[in-house]
RNA sequence: GCGGACGUAGCUCAGCUGGUAGAGCUCUCGGUUGUGGUCCGAGCGGUCGCGGGUUCGAGUCCCGUCGUUCGCC
């Protein structure tokens, strides 16, 4: 088939453009929002389209394990089933079936915890056998399996089936992991040739962890097999300084004419950085979910663009989430509203809020693109840097003091960074606090003391042998 | 009126034969990047209904009292 991808502007890495699929065109840089269960939760598929979006992502671990592959091909396709009619692309699987294996995905993938109990059973060859989350019977998922699902489906964009490799492999297995990525590669290029659609897309997966020299194996392995587009997925380290650098890697080697996507990633800061890169697209279940559990996308960096309408702050507040945004949440409703609606799990709650986090999305990318075609990429990056909304790319640029500063970006994701500090600096405050049952004890005896402050009755009998910290007890003294 | 059961955190309740008051939920604060309408941390919060008694020591045993509830007159 021809080029599918068409570049029509770039400033430095960035490219702005437009992908053409089967069922209609994609602009980038794109963000691509989830609808893993064939529907974007909460939304009709003609309001995603009003959002200004093109495309959507399924994936094809969720739809083989219900309702089925056949049963979306009887109902005429995955798009038929869902009443989409514009581009979908699919996750392969490989990365959920990661995900079962070490319990939670975001912890994992950023090394924060070690892994649960896993239902894969095993990883070979072939593929991997794995348990049903929904009947716990076995299923078995490999390259062809996956392809053919999503061939199936009927997907725009199928991706080549990977194992995602956690933070904590070491570096043989991560290295043999990817080796078998590539050679799942081959397999998925292979049957898609011979069985898959002619219009649907295949994009290649880089592995390789947050080894340099694995990325760039794996980049240049991508690179020449024949694949329509290059998606970068697995661990992309603990922070976003490592993030960026592992991109950086992945980046370095790949054709420039063909698409690029970023698996998974989908912070703000992270997507200004990516695409100034030279990144293509993004998928990420941030802003929806994000959205489903009360948290609405704002313009403002110093809170990681988040606003948590669930607090107590927002109780009672008369005004919208964020003034000139033009979704339903904010044009007719109140953080006071959503507030009540959030904390009662109301439908609309999170309707609304992810209406209105889409609408933030859709602006920034808009934005993005205006920017790359006007040549004014850093611009519109340091205005929504510094906290501006991410919807005018065309003024001129005010230089936000330090904004590139690593201190400064440390400090806005003070958690992510910071905690494991702050944590230390608590337990070595309180000296001996270490471990559940110390830290107990602890809280126990600082009770103690405020009661022995508490003015009490000082006669009675308890109170005469109570009082002191060992008074009259045996075990105690 | 008599008899029984029960009063412990905001809520629902654990606390074995007396030995430094706990859980779940709620609430507050963090976090949650290829979506399980989640999930993971941490924190706040108790005059153990009230008053006596026994004991080195009482949520726990004894007496009284108030309240809730069930049953019987």
């Amino acid at each position: 088939m021809g080029q599918p991808f068409k570049i029509d502007a770039r400033d430095g890495q960035a490219r702005a453009g437009v992908l053409r699929c089967a069922h209609g065109d994609v602009r980038t840089p794109a963000f691509v929002p989830l609808a893993s269960n064939a529907s974007v939760r909460g939304l009709l598929p003609g309001e995603v389209a009003e959002l200004g979006y093109d495309m959507v992502l399924g994936n094809t671990f969720h739809l083989f394990i219900t309702p089925g592959a056949d049963y979306v091909a009887a109902a005429g396709g995955l798009h038929r089933f869902m009443g989409w009619d514009g581009p979908i692309v699919t996750d392969s699987g490989g990365f959920q079936v990661f995900s079962m294996g070490h319990g939670s995905v975001a912890d994992e993938i950023k090394g924060r915890r070690d892994g649960r109990r896993s239902m894969v059973h095993e990883i070979s060859e072939d593929g991997v056998r794995f348990q049903s989350y929904t009947d716990g019977g076995e299923r078995f998922m490999g390259p062809e399996t996956s392809m053919q699902v999503q061939a199936k489906l009927g997907s725009d964009i199928a991706l080549a089936f990977d194992e995602c490799t956690p933070f904590h492999a070491d570096r043989t297995y991560t290295m043999r992991a990817m080796e078998r990525t590539h050679r799942w590669l081959d397999r998925c290029i292979a049957w898609h040739g011979e069985h898959a659609p002619a219009s649907q897309l295949l994009y290649g997966i880089v592995q390789g962890g947050v080894h340099e020299d694995l990325r760039r194996e794996s980049t240049d392995y991508v690179a020449q097999a024949a694949v329509d587009g290059i998606a970068i997925g697995g661990s992309l380290g603990q922070g976003k300084e490592q993030m960026r650098e592992v991109v950086g890697w992945a980046l370095r080697g790949l054709p420039d004419e063909r698409p690029r996507h970023l698996l998974g990633i989908g912070d703000v800061d992270d997507i200004l950085h990516a695409v100034a890169a030279g990144i293509d697209s993004f998928d990420c279940a941030t802003p929806t979910r994000l959205a489903r559990h009360g948290t609405a996308l704002v313009p403002d960096p110093t809170r990681r663009w988040r606003l948590d309408l669930t607090k107590g702050a927002s109780a009672g507040s008369d005004e919208p989430i964020a003034t000139g945004c033009p979704c339903p949440a904010c044009r007719s409703h109140t953080r006071g509203y959503l507030h009540y609606l959030a904390r009662h799990d109301e439908l609309t709650g999170a309707r609304l809020i992810t209406l209105h986090n889409l609408t933030f999305m859709a602006e920034l990318m808009a934005g993005l693109r205006a920017a790359i075609t006007a040549g004014a990429l850093a611009a519109y990056t340091d205005k929504v840097l510094a906290g501006e909304a991410p919807d005018s790319a065309s003024d001129s640029c005010a230089q936000l003091a330090g904004h590139n500063c690593p201190n400064e970006l440390q400090a806005v994701r003070t958690s992510a960074c910071c905690r494991a500090g702050t944590a230390r600096c608590r337990r070595s405050a309180a000296g001996r606090c270490r471990g559940r049952r110390a830290r107990r004890r602890c809280r126990r005896h600082r009770r103690r003391a405020a009661r022995a402050r508490r003015p009490r009755s000082p006669s009675g009998p308890r109170a005469a042998a109570g009082t002191g910290p060992s008074g009259g007890c045996a075990r105690c003294a």
